[in-house]
DNA sequence: TGTTGGCACTCACTAGACTGGAGTGCTGAG
DNA sequence: CTCAGCACTCCAGTCTAGTGAGTGCCAACA
């Protein structure tokens, strides 16, 4: 009964445990993710990694209780790994999942099958991951404030308004409406369009440049507005590349509805599930489990995430969402092939268009 | 126990109730839907509107349930409207509902400061209705089928890679990416462009019509891989206009796990969802309750829908999702004033842009 | 000393019995 | 036709075992 750690205990640091204990540990872990159900002992000792008695299981059971790996949800019930107890099974004890052979062929047959532009891509990636794994999916796409403009025009829609298209080198395509106070002829537009084009092409929606004046006044006004309009739509938090795949496997991974509840409700805020995954992988983590990452809502969910890289740089990141009970290796190996595949086929994409004819040069010359 | 009807029941052809059946049915319906218990005889005698005893409610009630119009769960239990019940609430009982004064502020604060391209303003629409309501909306936006194209531009993403980009009257933007078997150089691209905004525009992406030699091979092909690629973006089911909003709303509207999940699966596809409101509009509808609509998920659900008229015609609807104990008379305001408003909104734009420099004209002349 | 079988104990879960109460259907009187 | 009265039904909640999975502890053993 000292405080003292007992001489036998070579672990208590919290991220070593010694062989046994970690062969019970993952047991649990592994026959709990399967039934839900809190293990016992004995089935403990079922396992082929285990050979050891229920009686040892059972006091190696207390000191992982004692150093917060497993709960009981009561006395006499068996014991539920805690987030921590996750958290080592998957920083230590899991073996990389694989996909299974149809698994591979979806994921391949998607990628080589999937047209569409960007946004098309990316929508239906999310889908595809929510399908192989059977849970919620989340794909966030690269931000599009980095990408150089390529092509902005002005198409007029009626006397005084009309619509700015910007054609970023990703492929993504922005409109936003532009209303004007005074009527504008087509010729004008034409010639913002022209002007526009010339001073934008190369440069970023983040850093959209200042307009020399053309001469005409029509035309300034014109461009003002465009270059307003177009810095706003590169603002963080209104119109996020994100896209949620299934979120219907929601309602099968809980049984409490409101859980349910709150889960969906964040993922409708594109901006909280933007920044949850970036946190995750800023963190350099690959898993957050339970209250790892902040969100209260999300205490009794896993994220799985795998980072979309484009040229080594980061460029959004795919991932899942499920109860902390998930299986983790092939979650994590989902995840890691679909992200690793979106990344290939968007740096083909960008990659393409860097490699391509000089920047700023419009189609039309 | 003859099978002919008594003569002191008028109303056998079940679409009509004496006075006091339908008092007794409304005062039933009403407090069902606000307290989600069976509605004892004494509770509706309690009503303002019945002055009857609870013993004549009870052998009215009996006549109710006999037509169909009600249910026990069980014996001795109080009486459920049915989806008949609630249909001839909604046909013949409710007052017309109204917006309430922050409502109606919401509302308005909404449609005069909503800016962005028409899917923005359809999505947060969508994000409105179902704030205003607490249920799930729906909002399904104009088929772009039968816009007219107003400019159509072909821009160079890399020497085989190209993004086609139409801008539709209506103001919506599609674009799709073209990959070409050969090197294009972006003379050729600027002369497909300047082909095909010559032969589309005025055309509608159902209709886009054939593509007449230009003389140069490189320029037809390109222009006869964007006109495959503009037609099949039309193609129905792929990408319609549909915007859910707050579907978080049906895990508190529902307590069976499995219902919420099954309705969420609905709301997954587009051209369900489509179809859905469709077949209630044309069948001239503005609610259909439980098993009215053939979906067998959304037996236990109420959808109210209100359409988007443009210029007389049908084009798209807003909807809303509930459990069929909803507030109909509120959600049916709702809808009804957000449906129109969006109308006008779009009916604005378009007419603006109809009313416009002539068809066909490109900005860039 | 660590491991193990044995054993008493705990406690959720289930089934059955009981009860209170809300609600019904029926009936006879006004 | 209406309605108060009454007997009846049946859900929902509470209580009471009884069961079984699982534990903690202990003494014996290799």
């Amino acid at each position: 009964m000292t405080s003292e750690p007992t001489p036998h205990a070579p672990a208590r640091n919290g991220d070593e445990l010694d062989a046994r204990k970690a062969a019970i540990l993952e047991a649990i872990v592994t026959e709990y993710i399967g039934t839900a159900q809190p293990v016992g002992s004995s089935h403990v000792a079922a396992a082929q990694s285990v050979t050891v008695s229920p009686a040892t299981i059972r006091s190696e059971m207390v000191a992982l209780e004692r150093d917060g790996y497993l709960v009981q949800p009561h006395t006499s019930a068996g014991r539920v790994p805690t987030d921590k107890g996750y958290r080592f099974f998957v920083d230590h004890l899991a073996t990389p999942g694989q996909l299974g052979p149809q698994q591979r062929e979806k994921v391949s047959n998607f990628f080589t099958g999937v047209q569409g532009g960007i946004e098309d891509v990316l929508e239906r990636t999310s889908s595809l991951l929510s399908d192989l794994t059977s849970h919620a999916a989340v794909v966030v796409g690269p931000s599009h404030e980095q990408a150089p403009i390529r092509s902005v025009q002005v198409v007029g829609l009626s006397p005084t308004r009309a619509l700015i298209v910007a054609v970023l080198s990703d492929g993504a395509v922005e409109n936003r409406p532009l209303e004007f106070s005074t009527e504008m002829d087509d010729e004008t537009l034409s010639n913002a369009s022209a002007h526009l084009q010339r001073i934008f092409s190369g440069s970023t929606l983040a850093h959209v440049p200042d307009i020399p004046k053309s001469g005409n006044s029509d035309v300034d006004s014109i461009c003002a507005l465009a270059k307003t309009t177009l810095s706003a739509a590169a603002k963080p938090g209104d119109h996020e590349p994100v896209y949620v795949g299934g979120p219907s496997r929601l309602a099968g991974s809980f049984d409490a509805i409101e859980t349910v509840r709150g889960v969906l409700t964040i993922l409708e805020q594109q901006l909280v599930v933007v920044s949850l995954l970036r946190d995750v992988i800023e963190r350099g983590l690959s898993v957050a489990i339970g209250s790892e990452h902040g969100y209260e809502s999300l205490a009794s969910c896993a994220v799985v995430v795998a980072p979309i890289e484009v040229d080594g740089q980061r460029a959004g990141a795919v991932g899942l969402l499920g109860p902390t009970r998930m299986d983790y290796p092939a979650a994590m190996a989902a995840a890691d092939v679909v992200g690793r595949q979106l990344s290939e086929r968007i740096e083909a994409d960008r990659g393409a268009a860097e490699r391509s004819a000089s920047p700023g040069r419009d189609t039309r010359g």
